[in-house]
DNA sequence: GGGTAAATTTAGATCGTTCCAATAGCTAGG
DNA sequence: CCTAGCTATTGGAACGATCTAAATTTACCC
């Protein structure tokens, strides 16, 4: 009874048509539960839909609709705990929307990043969700996603000539604030020689936290030796190479505000290699809450950003772009949290 | 000169067609720089598509040419880095090859993985990488990803009749053996009441892992006490709340072999909870070498599986099979790799 | 210049869906 | 009986690319 499904090729709106002796049109209004089809009908057409284990062809609606059903996010680092994280928020408010997320990973890398978005683009993602590389530059960005695909930055500015892209919506971390609260809570602890470590200099983040590091300083007239001001790749391989230079003025520190978690982490094991402990003989905190800090030796003092809602948060941003083309851009702050823990000691007697 | 680019519309081929007095069959050998266009004309059009940013629609070719540009990645917990990394592995290969990546997140719920690989089999992807939710089912599976698009099954064994889906390729990590390294370096160190601490008994990679440490337990004719099995959800935190079941029995044991990293870093905080210092008073291993197993304290002993390269061997994998969809299916075991730290002390005297 | 082969180009159908305008069937009101 | 107004259904043209087969131009040789 019935015709059989057809072989080696996809059962399609057609199939299903002449499987129960309607147009193609009718099946197409079943399909998106059109009031219009008589009940009847509905029926038949759904039981043959089962029947020939129909999937819809999204790609074909999405071209006679002049729509699309895919965002685009796009990572400098999905291997970091933190980026993962986001991305698990993005994919779970996306899913939940009916959209499908197209990943790509950049590696920090920016010859990466543009051809990943080139190819993105040619799926015609609805939005953008990036987290761009560093020293990424605003104009080839900006020929890279053209002009008409909404695109909301993550995590970092971008560099070069900003004004070309400033219909982006924006969210950030508040990466001053944050340092702020970090060396406010040093101080408290009766630590005058902070040091701040870690980063690169030239990165949006980088110079944000370094202000609210220098703010708190200043605030309490505490003077900046030159090098306490030191840099290193955002990981912990290389935060432990670069531990010396701490040392080598003649003021040591007597704590760190670290770039991130991972650069604190390799500090904390350059300074076991000096023979000093931390949490007892330096202190130092760290940025991001990444799972670790709770369980290293010390337990780390960070500052919590909670990725899996910025993920989410991102999502729902990009969909109410999308709900709003015209609508100004915006830039969200998001505040972060002071996460207290071992490693924060006072000053060593 | 030269007519000025579509408004609110992208550019098509036919804009270029008609941009440079061309017939669109013509732009697209360009597009795919067919050796038959001459060079002129080649010249022309480019110029034109430079002029006018036009950009590939390749689901409108795709359409076309019943072919797919994406591979479907649907994992059980992307924010895990194990998962994050191997993420990141697949998206490497897959952006070289030219495909894209359509992620999926289940967090370990099998109706939202369900959902989430109908809503991308709507996207036709070319392939699925999956690495199942716990407790799923072989039947539901492959009715929601239907019988034509190969699979490449990661990581876990789906339950339920397996003999549906004997079809598909799959790649597993070799856990038995990876627990049987673990528990010959335990006893070599001189332990002789060892635990298996954590992993839900039902999931074939505890039941492997299990598997290994009692062949090795038994291969020198170690006891193993039925308090030594605990159960418990590979994270951290539930690891932390059951570990007091291991010393609930008379005979407490000096080691444990733990499911993966987590439990072991929750193990860890347990026993310092019980006054016991791991690595002194207690020996564990892990599994998994996440990036904190190096940081611990105090550093794990655990099974490096290099998710990553797990990640670009499963992309190579399911390129392989598109390359031929008739080849016999096959079934890759990786060997693992025991490294030694710290937390795998000798019975504290 | 004619003829043939090779080099380029192209019209038109097609992929699987949705949209539009048109059509048919039906009831009710005059 | 005719018309108006519903309800259901439908053919055929899109969407933006590719493919096929055929048409056109160019090149070459006698």
């Amino acid at each position: 009874m019935g015709n059989t499904p057809p072989v080696g090729r996809k059962v399609t709106l057609s199939d299903i048509a002449a499987g129960c002796d309607v147009s193609r049109a009718t099946v197409s209004l079943v399909l998106r539960g059109s009031p219009l089809v008589n009940k009847h009908t509905r029926a038949r057409v759904e039981e043959e839909l089962r029947r020939q284990g129909y999937v819809y062809n999204r790609a074909a609606a999405n071209l006679r609709r002049r729509t699309s059903s895919s965002i685009a996010l796009v990572l400098n680092d999905l291997a970091n705990p933190f980026f993962a994280e986001f991305a698990a928020g993005v994919d779970e408010v996306l899913g939940d929307t009916g959209y499908v997320t197209l990943l790509g990973s950049s590696s920090e890398s920016i010859e990466r990043e543009l051809a990943v978005l080139g190819s993105l683009m040619e799926h015609g993602p609805a939005g953008i969700i990036l987290s761009p590389a560093e020293g990424g530059d605003a104009q080839q960005l900006l020929s890279a996603v053209g002009g008409q695909t909404p695109l909301l930055l993550f995590n970092r500015e971008v560099g070069g000539d900003i004004s070309t892209c400033d219909h982006w919506d924006r969210l950030f971390l508040d990466n001053q604030r944050g340092a702020w609260l970090a060396t406010e809570h040093l101080i408290s602890q009766g630590h005058q020689r902070i040091a701040f470590y870690g980063g690169h200099g030239s990165s949006s983040s980088c110079k944000q936290r370094r202000a609210g590091y220098a703010e708190a300083m200043q605030a309490h007239g505490l003077p900046v030796d030159s090098h306490w001001m030191v840099e290193c790749a955002p990981n912990r391989l290389d935060a432990v190479a670069q531990s010396e230079h701490l040392f080598n003025s003649g003021k040591a520190p007597t704590a760190a505000v670290c770039y991130n978690d991972a650069v604190a982490l390799g500090l904390m094991l350059g300074l076991h290699q000096r023979g000093l402990q931390p949490g007892r003989d330096f202190a130092l905190t760290g940025f991001d809450d990444i799972a670790e800090a709770a369980v290293s030796a010390p337990p780390l003092t960070t500052l919590a950003v909670t990725p899996r809602a910025r993920g989410r948060q991102a999502a729902e941003l990009i969909m109410l772009r999308l709900q709003d083309p015209s609508a100004p851009p915006r830039q969200t702050i998001v505040p972060v949290q002071l996460l207290v823990r071992a490693s924060s000691c006072p000053p060593h007697a």
